[in-house]
DNA sequence: CACATGATTCTTGCATACAAGCCTTGCATG
DNA sequence: CATGCAAGGCTTGTATGCAAGAATCATGTG
């Protein structure tokens, strides 16, 4: 991938990204507040990159900016992460059938490794979501989706939030990584029927376990549409 | 400043959409360049709203920014393009088989009053656009999934340029209202089947009309892809 | 004429200053 | 003690200034 990047605005995209993290792995709790200022100090950068970094997040559902009121980590809404299940699963399902033999020996190594990985991973939880979000992006590499790939990614950050307290509750990481298996080697065998039955069945599981979630941690999810913010941060960095 | 303005805050977003709409419309030709200066001057604004709205517009793939260089037009990228055509195509059957019975009747009127519209509109390509995708989201939402079909919108922005130019090499916009028709009837008449495939066929030929048109037009396409930009500025503002 | 080279003029990225409005807090008052 | 109210603090939105670098143009040289 020798793309011609357009130049690495780095400060913004930093900031981008450290916050980003922080919100995906719930070390900013849904909710809570974030000021500009504070952020930018802690960061050491200016409110520029940081505000349009936010803009960024906004842009994700990540944030939502009241003007002159302040910048909230937004709540896990439900409506969101149903939608993000729904259209993860249109568009995995279709690269699935849209496989074509012979498949890309490389890549089919490179997802055999992540399985590899995924074993070896014990109970960490933040490796087991990187490597089964390579593993997802690897399997509709394969048949040639990924820019597809980025598109729901960037979509189902709600999805990605509920995952996060749904694998909390759900030690048993290898039950995922044997359905991966499954969808795996149904795959490389050419038989696409069965890859697709058990990566939708892997989709819906993952699924159900979010929404066992929900009544588990309510004050992390939507509860009043229109109920207005307020400025009560939690606020720290590390 | 010079003019008390009545509302904030909608700076941003007006040079956003206004900016966007003419990117899409091409009426900024894929490849000019746009200074952030220039068009801040022209809208009567300062760099700041201009440049955020700049950014958003990368996110969605319509511009490129080169520190130090400059603001460019992306030109229409046929990868891009096909991914979205995967996408929609993906996403808008998926939506169509989720489909269930009863149908919600004021959806179903507001679509069958965009048909009549469809037919109203005579040789108005933009009219007709504007129609044509509120069909498609209409649809969308016949199944609960307009969230959905937000994201779709957003990244199929390089497809609906090129059918932009697809569609005024062929006048006859009364063929894809048919086809409307027939995925529409079936739909409601609960064959969910043909629905579907009236569907399939009809976003491939839209598709094929767009790669008939990048034969035509060549210079609106990215060629080279490691192509450097040129400072040469194309702009103007009504 | 061809070509190298330095000055100039743009460009965007970041920092900073100002504007406008909401929220909180503290004080006065019944 | 409870309550109303005003002032100050904090928020984001916008404007502006500065810095670094890339492309371009003019100039000098072979």
């Amino acid at each position: 991938m020798k793309n011609p990047k357009p130049t690495r605005q780095r400060e913004r995209h930093n900031v981008y990204r450290r916050v980003r993290e922080k919100i995906i792995g719930l070390d900013f709790s849904p909710g809570s507040a974030i000021s500009e200022n504070e952020l930018a100090a802690a960061l050491g950068v200016s409110r520029t990159p940081v505000r349009e970094a936010m803009l960024l997040l906004t842009e994700e559902g990540l944030v939502e900016v009241f003007a002159k009121i302040g910048t909230f980590v937004s709540r896990v809404d439900p409506e969101q992460v149903a939608e993000a299940q729904f259209l993860r699963e249109a568009v995995e399902l279709a690269s699935l059938r849209s496989l074509s033999t012979p498949l890309d020996e490389e890549k089919v190594d490179r997802l055999r490794d992540n399985l590899r990985r995924q074993k070896e991973t014990g109970e960490d939880i933040r490796s087991f979501f990187a490597l089964d979000e390579e593993f997802h992006r690897g399997l509709m590499d394969l048949a040639g989706h990924e820019s597809s790939w980025s598109t729901v990614s960037a979509a189902k950050s709600h999805l990605d939030r509920a995952r996060m307290l749904g694998i909390r509750k759900i030690p048993e990481l290898g039950r995922l990584t044997e359905e991966h298996h499954a969808i795996f080697d149904a795959a490389v065998s050419g038989d696409a029927a069965t890859a697709e039955r058990h990566l939708r069945s892997h989709l819906r599981l993952v699924f159900a376990d979010v929404k066992a979630v929900e009544e588990d941690s309510p004050e992390l999810f939507v509860r009043d549409r229109d109920a207005g913010p307020h400025r009560r941060s939690a606020f720290v960095w590390d």
